[in-house]
RNA sequence: GCCCCAGUAGCUCAACGGAUAGAGCGCCGGACUUCUAAUCCGUAGGUUGGGGGUUCGAUUCCCUCCUGGGGUACCA
């Protein structure tokens, strides 16, 4: 049982017991809440609830907290419980309960801190969801990051989730992906041939037209341009794939736009939301009437060419999620996105589901420093930087941590150098590097020609130093951080926890030393226990950020 | 015009309606015979863009205005 809901559940009963004891008035009470104070002077939880409480009592809101404090003596866990103006209860727990979080935290291990908010409920997360038409930009890797680090805590919160990865295998896009392979492998055939403007013009399509030239020689030339495209496709698609598992993002399905065009699934959502007068004809074209639902203005969902615009399959796909049973449903949309999402949500609702299943998630861009200067990047003009030249550059560890490490309403800028100095300025390595130190330890242990498991039966009471408290304390908010980053569906909280816990832990690993002389030998074994439970901890943390965890840097 | 996001310390950003608004960077000043100084300790720094409102209590919720960014396709 997590110690605050155990905290909350013992206030509740203590304001019941003080209605029956008559020290306070009879009255239904309300919700009561316990959080953490800013300053650790008021406690390491306390509640606000007498404030609250006020007008139902009439009673000064201090002498309503003495009534309740005064039946919340007995509490093992807790050490103090006080009354503070203006009439707040502050509690501290009692050193025999923190010190056992050591024990916790070894023997819940992977699964420490988490909890139970999904009760097994299903859950989807879409993130990412780019086309096979090139490489991972580094907006897609943010709303990638964002949601598989957001389906961790999911999972690490009771959820049964699914990651799921939106592409468009059809249509005019894919076409235009076909042409400019070919023009660039009929370039290679010695043809005098152009791209145009509406072509793609990356490096990636030369590299693809090359490699079917080598292989093929001139034999494909009069393939039509759909071969090609067919190709590409599934080239790029696996590309992106092996981009994203090198950054630790590996997707539970794949689902192909095209599919909704397979199974009918487009024309079944467009018949329904015909038959329901939500549709009309105007210049050739079938419009959506999303001014029924507050747009300002009414959306093309069919061209006059009678090819839906994206619109339409973007709808039946969400259709399709309602459909497949999910109980809570992310959508990650970057900047280019954020007009669309509402539109779709419109279409579900349309069809006559509820909407509320569904949460989009928007974040802002991501730019990219070197030396202090911004790079200057541009989609079209193919001088983007990628997911992979990323990787190649930093590695996965800065890009997961950074792509998290604001809030998604926030710009990103991604400082290049930051990202691979090996220093306390770069919290990438200040986090891995307290971990590192407690591996140090655990080396220098063995090497001393200790037993490796001397501390198993250690005497934790000897854990007295205010910086190991802090450092459990803050272990203990785990649970809290998993909670809100599902419940307000973001990720980033994670990263801040992990860097307070870091500056929790560098001061004791100070001041609280293993192996030098004149620690006691007692203190030695329930330190080592200590730092044992800390290394297990910041791998936890890590895991749950999709990070590794080195021993050595 | 309309929609979304942002405006908090010199800079980059946190803060699930609570107490004296917090971190990092930068600045300034300190600390290594002993587990990696890849670190730690300390000082300074604020009218939370402006103005109203709701509340016992507002950075947080509501209204309004200002500034910056993005979007506003019969592209996805």
């Amino acid at each position: 049982m997590r110690i605050d809901t155990q905290l909350e559940i013992d206030l509740r009963q203590a304001i019941k017991n003080a209605q029956t004891a008559g020290t306070l008035p009879e009255f239904e009470i309300p919700e009561v809440s316990i959080e953490k104070p800013r300053d650790p002077e008021n406690g390491d939880y306390a509640t606000p609830t007498p404030l609250r409480l006020a007008k139902l009592a009439r009673m000064a809101p201090v002498k309503i907290a003495q009534a309740i404090a005064d039946q919340m003596t007995a509490l093992d866990y807790l050490g103090e419980v006080a009354v503070a103006a203006p009439g707040f209860i502050n509690f501290r727990l009692s050193s025999a309960y923190i010190q056992g979080l050591v024990e916790q935290i070894l023997e819940k291990g992977m699964d420490f801190g988490s909890i139970n908010i999904g009760a097994g409920k299903k859950a989807q997360v879409e993130c990412v969801s780019a086309n096979p038409t090139g490489p991972i930009t580094l907006g897609r890797t943010r709303g990638g990051v964002m949601g598989d680090t957001l389906a961790r805590a999911m999972r690490a919160a009771g959820y049964d989730v699914t990651l799921e990865y939106y592409y468009n295998d059809a249509g005019r896009q894919i076409t235009m992906l076909g042409e400019s392979v070919k023009t660039r492998y009929l370039q290679q055939c010695g043809q005098d041939i152009e791209l145009s403007d509406e072509h793609y013009q990356g490096a990636y399509i030369t590299d693809i037209a090359e490699e079917l030239f080598q292989q093929h020689g001139e034999s494909l030339q009069d393939q039509p341009s759909d071969y090609f495209g067919d190709i590409a496709k599934d080239q790029i698609s696996q590309h992106q794939k092996e981009s994203l598992k090198s950054i630790n993002i590996e997707f539970d399905v794949y689902f192909r736009e095209n599919s909704l065009y397979e199974d009918g699934q487009v024309w079944e959502a467009l018949g329904i939301l015909e038959g329901k007068g939500y549709v009309y004809e105007k210049d050739g074209a079938k419009w959506f009437r999303t001014t029924d639902f507050g747009d300002d203005k009414d959306r093309v969902i069919v061209k006059n060419t009678g090819e839906p615009t994206y619109r339409m399959p973007d709808i039946a796909y969400h259709w399709n999620k309602a459909q497949r049973g999910f109980d809570l449903v992310v959508d990650f949309f970057g900047p280019d996105h954020h007009a669309t999402a509402p539109q779709v949500l419109m279409g579900v609702q349309a069809l006559g589901y509820d909407t509320s299943f569904v949460r989009t998630v928007l974040h802002q861009i991501v730019s990219l420093v070197r030396s202090g200067e911004q790079l200057k990047m541009s989609t079209r003009r193919g001088t983007y930087v990628t997911l992979d030249e990323l990787v190649e550059e930093v590695g996965p560890d800065p890009i997961r941590y950074f792509m998290i490490s604001r809030s998604g309403n926030s710009e990103i800028i991604f400082d290049l150098d930051l990202a691979v100095e090996q220093s306390d300025k770069n919290p990438v390595y200040y986090i891995q590097n307290a971990l590192v130190r407690c591996a140090g330890i655990f080396r220098k242990w063995e090497e001393a020609g200790y037993a490796p498991d001397a501390d198993k039966d250690a005497d934790l009471s000897l854990l007295t130093h205010e910086n190991e408290k802090r450092f459990l304390l803050k272990a203990l908010e785990l649970s809290n951080v998993l909670e809100l980053m599902v419940d307000e569906s973001a990720p980033h909280h994670i990263s801040f926890f992990a860097y307070e816990l870091a500056s929790m832990f560098h001061p004791t690993y100070e001041t609280c030393r293993v192996l030098h002389s004149e620690v006691p030998e007692d203190v030695r074994l329930a330190r080592l226990r200590f730092y044992r439970a800390a290394k297990q901890l910041f791998a936890r943390v890590l895991d749950l950020m999709g990070m590794s965890a080195p021993e050595v840097m």
